[in-house]
DNA sequence: CTGAAAGCGCTAACAC
DNA sequence: GTGTTAGCGCTTTCAG
């Protein structure tokens, strides 16, 4: 039933020469230390009886597989196809695979697929998932894996990751509001436990000490997922705190579509009452009203960034040394989105 | 610098018995043939020394690699990414993992990803990108390679395919509309290259007569990509075309999407003055107006329902008769989503 | 320039 | 019950 696959011995029969013969034939590096008459000759009976060579006994011998491994939350979440896509546009050309692994933001999980990957010996792993502690990743780049984390880093670890310049961005949304007469500005932060919730207060923080802005505890409210129903609870609670606001800046986009929706079942209408910012600029957000102003955060980019990376740490780890090393941190321009769902503050 | 894995090897001679008596002892289904005190001896050393297997090896030997390609058009596309999850549900507890490749409905690119994934000895491919007519992949079928396609199949072909029930979907929204009083109704149709785009043109012919509609040519007009820009385009035709119509049934969201934009860039409300349908109801559909009437289709059932096909193809491949055969097609019931694109015909 | 031989880590007959 | 042996298909010294 199964064809038999054409190995390089099939082909060194018909040739009448050795494997390992054929084996440098149709190796590029190699094929140059052979007789340009013996290498044509291989190179065209592999193609005529359609051989195709075993990645998984290469990679047994030279302990690469050409397969690198992603994890991320969740694919269903719209951010993460475009950095897939990004990853692969400069991993497929070099003859990678990816395996792609959803962690669900769950520590266990995250164990378990990590040893998946390590068991099927990926060359490296970019890690859009970790958390901001993770033993268990940096326990692997201890062992030697290459690893890079996207949008997110680990504390005090030498692992290399790709962010957003997420204090740019929250300082270009405060100008843009505070621009717009607002004043009493809240946040409607992240998970505290992911580094963009927790980079995101931060520089809220920050850049609304800076902009000498009324800063108000009760104006930080915590979404305990980034999702629109943690946006709705937590706009819900935000009113509820008795707490004057005039504009929400959410550390993300689908907070800030759940924001809009909570603030409308009290009542209130963005942008006329409130303004709501978002942060991502996820797909589909131009389709849906008010149009969320936003910061938009280069997904594709920063999925080839990452790759570039890996592919530098690889190189550094199997000895290629290449010159360039792997930069341990990059950090991606934001830009500002503005659309409908920010206007001019009614109070001012 | 890399920390050297841990071997069967390394196991034997800490518990001095052989290499195979330790791959024995950690095989759960040959363990029972060791003495118990061996085999908890050897596990327990093995879990001490932290030793992983080794799947890249054992898959050489074993002509397994416990991996499976999947190829869809576009992971960037919403409708993607809940088939991969169911995908994922029923195939990473059995310790599959999965490599995903995006063809972009391109032959040539499909037919090189084919080979990526075959040179890495995928155990099986689920195939949610395929042609009508697609020799590459009919040929890996013919191989010996397990497959199964989603969504779409290859016409005059013995791979097993898993669809959604267009007909079913179209026959409903058609009454739906005629329920409205609408009789007039056009078609917004796929590309007739692929399957999803054929088979509900073909289904809305039909129904289309059992219903007795006044079914006019210029009703139908065809749309070479599923995007909104082609909607739009495709909608802006049929206006020009000066046949009358009061709805618009589209092959998918997307284009239904892009059909409302290109009406009302020509001064025509929906539904006030034509109603629209959808096909798949995709996420984030309920966040944009008019929140679009459709056809819901069972994503993430898909992908389970795929996974189980090809698991089923892969037990017979192997020779693991478990008795049940794999079905060579495999109809998803769908259902109908009411929601404000739709309204009573304004002419009856 | 090409052949011989060893071995990556594991599994699966076959012995004992 | 457990050890022996022989590879899976490929790469890579080392000879010649």
């Amino acid at each position: 039933m199964v064809k038999k696959r054409v190995t390089l011995k099939d082909i060194a029969a018909e040739v009448g020469v050795h494997v390992s013969t054929v084996s440098r034939a149709l190796d590029p590096a190699l094929s140059d230390t052979l007789t340009p008459e013996v290498v044509t000759k291989i190179r065209d009976t592999a193609d005529s009886l359609g051989y195709r060579p075993n990645r998984i006994a290469a990679g047994l011998r030279t302990n690469r597989t050409m397969t690198v491994g992603v994890m991320i939350p969740d694919i269903t979440n719209v951010i993460f196809p475009p950095i897939l896509r990004g990853i692969e546009s400069v991993l497929e050309p070099l003859g990678y695979a990816t395996i792609i692994v959803n962690t669900d933001s769950e520590a266990e999980r995250e164990n378990r697929l990590l040893n998946v990957l390590r068991d099927r010996g990926v060359d490296g792993i970019i890690h859009a998932a970790v958390l901001l502690s993770d033993p268990c990743i940096t326990h692997a780049a201890e062992d030697g894996v290459p690893v890079v984390t996207l949008n997110r880093m680990v504390e005090n670890s030498r692992i290399p990751y790709v962010i957003n310049d997420e204090e740019a961005g929250v300082r270009g949304m405060l100008q843009h509001l505070i621009g717009l007469g607002h004043r009493r500005i809240a946040h409607l932060a992240g998970p505290q436990h992911l580094s963009t919730g927790q980079l995101r207060q931060a520089a809220f923080r920050k850049v609304a000490e800076e902009l000498a802005l009324d800063l108000d505890e009760r104006l930080i409210v915590e979404a305990s997922r980034f999702d629109e129903a943690e946006g709705r609870r937590a706009a819900t609670d935000l009113l509820a705190s008795g707490a004057r606001f005039t504009a929400i800046l959410c550390a993300n986009d689908r907070l800030a579509l759940g924001a809009i929706d909570g603030l409308a079942a009290q009542g209130l209408a963005c942008p006329a009452d409130v303004s709501v910012t978002g942060f991502n600029d996820m797909s589909f957000l131009e389709l849906i009203r008010p149009r969320l102003t936003t910061v938009r955060i280069q997904q594709y980019d920063a999925g080839r960034t990452a790759a570039d990376v890996l592919l530098k740490l690889i190189a550094a780890e199997t000895g290629t040394e290449t010159g360039a090393e792997a930069p341990l941190e990059t950090i991606l321009p934001v830009e500002l989105v503005i659309r409908d769902s920010t206007a001019r503050c009614a109070d001012s």
